[in-house]
DNA sequence: CACAGACACTAACACGCGTTAGTACACCCG
DNA sequence: CGGGTGTACTAACGCGTGTTAGTGTCTGTG
């Protein structure tokens, strides 16, 4: 199958028409349903033969161009560290939600810089970021992108996320703790992420819930994703945040860090230290123990997502947020 | 942010025109730097100018209608089970090499069915699938989809895919089991994945080296991605294939997955049973025992692509395939 | 029989760009 | 002064759609 033969340039409209021996105005009003237009049963079975026969598929470029608004969502997708399971099913979700609704998703990665390339050669209606500048989004809004929104921005979607859903996440994750009996709790991530958006909101959002429980603020563990380099850190913080018995992590590698920590420390979960991680992930459920973790649906996440960006292109209001985050706790063995 | 004013319509090649008071013509002469035609110094100033004041970028729609060619290629998604870490890498790595290209990456889940439909309405250049069967190849190339390509395919990307690519993890990976003295191996998989696509092949892949080597051809290892229940597969199969001493796991959660079960059991590693899986991952970096893994060099994988793509799409004859596979043995304590 | 109105269809424009053919002007050579 | 050669620019077309305004025919009504 390498010496593909030269296709004969696909089948137009106007092919369409010739076979069926109408106008190309017909051909759009029956393969469009047009309301205003009424058509003869016969003519419109003609046209939709002919189609069949040129398996004819309209451009997608000349029907953004014509309509004048495009319909590719270009989603930047988050740096390599963040890039979890669970982000993987969010984007899968996203990718037929948004077919759904009539708009293609173009992936790119996110890379600091360059940004306004890639969004102005793609000329997107609208744009799904994990981090946004405001003056970028603004630079966006302005060059015709209707819909701007980011994970952690202070946009309707972000705000839910780093809201609603951060918020059930903690609460799961201190409220599991508790009720095994343990006060004096940690927050673990691992690698460069320390303090960069989703874990410094994470992070916030454990201080919150725990004050309102009457607990002393978390401390940060900061675990590289080596098994002796995390004992050494695990060890170290010990020593500085001795009373500590319980471990929120930031996902699942930041939980399977401290799970591999212990393991070179003699340390068993969760006598010694229990741990709690979000984002659930065939990993952590074969980890020794298998570990409790806070699944975060991608369902009622992507759902959102695609309501709000729809909405915007389509100039009408932003649904309201759901109430839930979509959070449910997995109670494993490591706590 | 959420009250985001109407933005001013995008600025057109029109606008800029005007604005620099020439033509349109002149305008994208200047901007596309037209080799066959001169501009006289202070023309281009004065376009240059203008398109930056209003921030101007060409429409990317109307550009591949006018130039005749998309610029889009679409991209389906793995099936979630295979979305491994690995292939968040390549992904992330195709993105930007595409974008140098040129090109834009559409990504779309591969939903069995109407995968017609995605590709019809998106009218990409070339369709990079993991699997695809040769009807639907032809289909796709019948109706002016320049380049298709698969994982798993005939065509030149799946033939180095399914060839050098898993020659070199299949050699990697027996030839560590028996530099440390295993001879009858066996090929370890999760979930349903079994027999499928990729699955197929690297089993496949597998017999013919250890073949090579005078070795018995591998058994395969069906497990769940749970403890108790790969425990269970674990020892139901090791009555029914006694000898064998060395594992090579379909991927990291494969791997895992085997190292769960054999905990269940009171089997230790790597004196029972030596592990090696393909497709490191942080989580098999911080196993019970660190796992040894082939790491594929998302790089290689991804440079190859998109060289094979941009040359369907040009028109010219496909690049020769890399001669290695870009595999490299991680080795840490599972074997 | 004339006229209104529904019906079925088409001509023609717009969308924003790349590109070919062509125009106006200045210059040099005979 | 006529004709050729550049140089710097523009008018106009085509890409494949969606859509508006219009045209012709058939039917029913006063």
């Amino acid at each position: 199958m390498d010496g593909q033969e030269i296709s004969p340039r696909r089948a137009t409209s106007a092919d369409v028409a010739r076979l069926a021996g109408v106008s190309r105005t017909t051909v759009s009003f029956v393969l469009n349903d047009t309301p205003t237009q009424s058509i003869s049963a016969e003519t419109r079975r003609r046209v939709l033969a002919a189609a069949r026969e040129l398996s004819y598929a309209p451009s997608a470029e000349a029907r953004a161009l014509s309509r004048g608004r495009s319909t590719s969502v270009l989603v930047y997708l988050p740096p390599a560290r963040s890039l979890t399971e669970e982000i993987g099913r969010i984007v899968e979700r996203l990718s037929m939600l948004f077919d759904e609704a009539g708009l293609s998703m173009v992936i790119h990665a996110w890379t600091r810089r360059p940004a306004a390339q890639v969004w102005s050669s793609v000329t997107p209606a609208a744009v799904l970021a994990w981090d946004l500048t405001d003056e970028d989004a603004q630079l966006m809004r302005g060059n015709g992108v209707r819909g701007v929104a980011s994970w952690t921005g202070t946009d309707a979607i972000g705000r839910w996320v780093t809201g609603a859903r951060e918020q059930d996440s903690a609460r799961l994750q201190v409220g599991r703790l508790v009720a095994a009996g343990h006060h004096r709790l940690g927050y673990a991530v691992t690698g460069a992420d320390h303090m960069h958006g989703a874990s410094q909101w994470r992070c916030e959002v454990l201080r919150r819930e725990c004050e309102q429980r009457g607990l002393p603020a978390p401390g940060v563990i900061r675990l590289p994703a080596d098994p002796s380099r995390a004992a050494q850190a695990l060890e170290q913080w010990r020593a500085s945040a001795p009373g500590v018995t319980g471990i929120c992590a930031h996902d699942s590698t930041a939980a399977l860090a401290v799970l591999a920590g212990m393991r070179r420390l003699g340390w068993r979960a969760p006598e010694d230290l229990a741990v709690v991680g979000v984002s659930d992930s065939a990993a952590a459920a074969l980890a020794d123990p298998p570990l409790t973790m806070v699944a975060l649906d991608p369902e009622v996440t992507a759902r959102y997502i695609v309501d709000v960006v729809t909405a915007l292109v389509a100039g009408s209001p932003t649904p309201p947020a759901p109430s839930s985050g979509g959070a449910i706790l997995v109670d494993r063995d490591s706590v």
